[in-house]
DNA sequence: ACTCAAACTCTACATATGTTGCTAATGACG
DNA sequence: CGTCATTAGCAACATATGTAGAGTTTGAGT
């Protein structure tokens, strides 16, 4: 049978970057500079993302010839509440500390 | 005053590279594997070229989207002239060797 | 020959996306 | 808990083009 999707830590990582601003169309290169994750990892994760429905994909045109086009991501709305779901999960998890640092 | 052009090893090579064909068009990416240089010696090499007249080069649409557009070059009129020019000088320069191999 | 400036080369970096092939982690089932 | 199959991660490679900056080579004039 079909497994659940496992979301890792770096699936999440990367579900994190796109819920800051859940409307906006984000670029793999971008999302690889900010969640420190290579190509070989954030490619194939988006992909999946996106064939489960969670993500939205829409190819861009290069501003300059010679530089590739670029592929454009956006949470669907499945993917927000997964997204928000595993947040809150992962909050719960490991809650910020208020009152147990010591000097 | 502005110089004459200088004819590099690398330059020449490049030349050679395009005089095998003459009127064939050929990617940047190809020729570096050809003469086995490298990105920042060659790419300038051909817009130096082209600038001078002796190339033509041409915008191609990738055939895949996430891979960049090919710049495509081919040897002008000029360029097959002094290309041929340079050959032959060079071939008068470094002969072929048919006698004097010694065991 | 010598010197100076322009032209040229080269290493490294940057932009962007993706695949391959091996390894590690995970979940289902007994 | 052990085993098996599926899934995910990761380093390396591949595609393509180009720029930046430092150093080298070259030609012109003296």
């Amino acid at each position: 049978m079909n497994r659940a999707p496992n979301i890792s830590r770096q699936t999440l990582g990367v579900l994190a970057a796109l819920l800051a601003q859940p409307q906006a169309w984000r670029y793999g290169y971008d999302l690889s500079k900010e969640t420190g994750l290579k190509s070989g990892t954030l490619y194939p994760l988006l992909m999946r993302l996106s064939d489960q429905g969670y993500l939205e994909a829409e190819w861009r045109q290069p501003l300059q010839p010679g530089r590739p086009a670029r592929h454009a991501y956006r949470l669907t709305a499945a993917g927000v509440a997964l997204a928000r779901q595993r947040a809150e999960a992962a909050i719960q998890t490991a809650p910020l500390q208020t009152s147990t640092v010591r000097p």
